[in-house]
DNA sequence: AAAGCGGGGGG
DNA sequence: CCCCCAGCTTT
């Protein structure tokens, strides 16, 4: 793409911005706290899911000071059914960061911002554009595809490379608009199947479209395989709750589930019990021996270890098998009403590692 | 660099 | 069923 090129993408694309825009709630605002909210609530969501969450929230917690002294739980309960939580668990730690250094708002400063938790280069950059204007490219699955198309790149695209051709795209002026339309073009037009050509603003220009292979670009990463991992589950009994601890990785403790549903049944063993979960959660997977069991007479937790044989979901292959599951990172654990007998029990076996 | 996180929507 | 979606964090 030579200057000409490029001036004549950034007029054409803004244009058209301007004309095809969805009147969605965060563009009737430059504020940046609601354009934070919006861009967190987006991160690998769709537009249409998030409107109402985004609405409800703004109504509960309309600035940065009301979002900084409200109750995680609170948040967390109207985060609900939109999934990746620890973005609702951020969201409330950065409000607390900023408020405690003396922001009453997110800063005009990309280095400050990137500081904090929930801030990848995406946000920082899509933020700071679309509130301060600030000249700071953006990619994420829209602007992805429209680059690769663009650009006509017919392989894996690296990361670095697209960061690059993002920020050499962007006009001096209007940053935020531009970035906001590439993410509408490949939302409307440039669609990841049947994109649609004959309406793009940009098609004079788009590689991939001279050359006709726009309905291959991009190249998608092969999937990863489902593949059988031998595993170690402790079994973690409270009244008629089961809650598994599982190992996937040697010596390293990676998750804890929590299965509320799972009631074991009157006479039934732990072992089949566990099994009947298994199934019921649509994994393929065999009980083995039982390997030790653990009373706790304070807590009134019986855990049990057990070898779990299950064909282990990889990639994105399986996703949505856990619905209605709780998770709690390992280094969350502490906040857990059941984390003492486990971590007690994971140094054991650790130690035998 | 790669894997894991979750739920919904569409073909 | 599979792929895709306004990514971030950890290893």
């Amino acid at each position: 793409m030579n200057t000409r090129d490029v001036a004549s993408i950034r007029r054409r694309l803004l244009a058209w911005f301007r004309k095809n825009a969805r009147p969605l709630p965060w563009r009737a605002t430059r504020d940046p706290y609601r354009i934070w909210i919006s861009e967190v609530m987006l991160q690998q969501t769709q537009v249409a899911a998030v409107i109402p969450y985004f609405k409800r929230f703004l109504k509960h917690f309309p600035t940065l000071p009301k979002l900084a002294q409200a109750d995680e739980q609170m948040v967390l309960r109207l985060w609900e059914g939109l999934g990746y939580y620890r973005r609702a668990r951020d969201l409330c730690r950065a409000a607390r960061l900023l408020r405690n250094n003396k922001y009453r708002t997110i800063p005009d400063d990309p280095e400050v911002v990137r500081t904090l938790p929930g801030f990848g280069r995406y946000t920082t950059n899509a933020v700071l554009s679309q509130a301060y204007d600030r000249r700071l490219p953006i990619v994420e699955a829209n602007s992805r595809r429209v680059l690769c198309r663009l650009f006509g790149i017919e392989r894996l695209p690296r990361d670095a490379e697209l960061w690059q051709l993002a920020e050499s795209l962007l006009p001096q002026r209007s940053v935020g608009d531009f970035n906001q339309a590439m993410m509408e073009l490949g939302a409307l037009v440039c669609t990841a199947t049947n994109p649609h050509c004959e309406s793009c603003p940009i098609a004079v220009h788009c590689r991939g479209r001279r050359m006709g292979r726009q309905d291959h670009i991009p190249v998608r990463a092969p999937s990863a395989e489902v593949c059988l991992v031998d595993e170690v589950a402790v079994i973690v009994q409270r009244d008629d709750r089961l809650l598994i601890v599982q190992r996937p990785d040697a010596g390293r403790w990676a998750r804890m589930w929590e299965f509320p549903h799972h009631v074991r049944a009157p006479g039934e063993s732990v072992l089949d019990s566990v099994q009947r979960l298994l199934t019921s959660l649509g994994l393929e997977g065999t009980v083995g021996d039982e390997i030790a069991t653990i009373r706790h007479r304070v807590t009134r937790f019986q855990i049990t270890m057990v070898c779990v044989q299950v064909h282990h979901p990889r990639g994105s292959a399986q996703a949505g098998t856990y619905a209605n599951l709780t998770w709690v990172r390992p280094q969350d654990l502490h906040a857990y009403p059941l984390s003492t007998p486990q971590r007690r029990l994971a140094r054991r076996l650790h130690a035998d590692d």
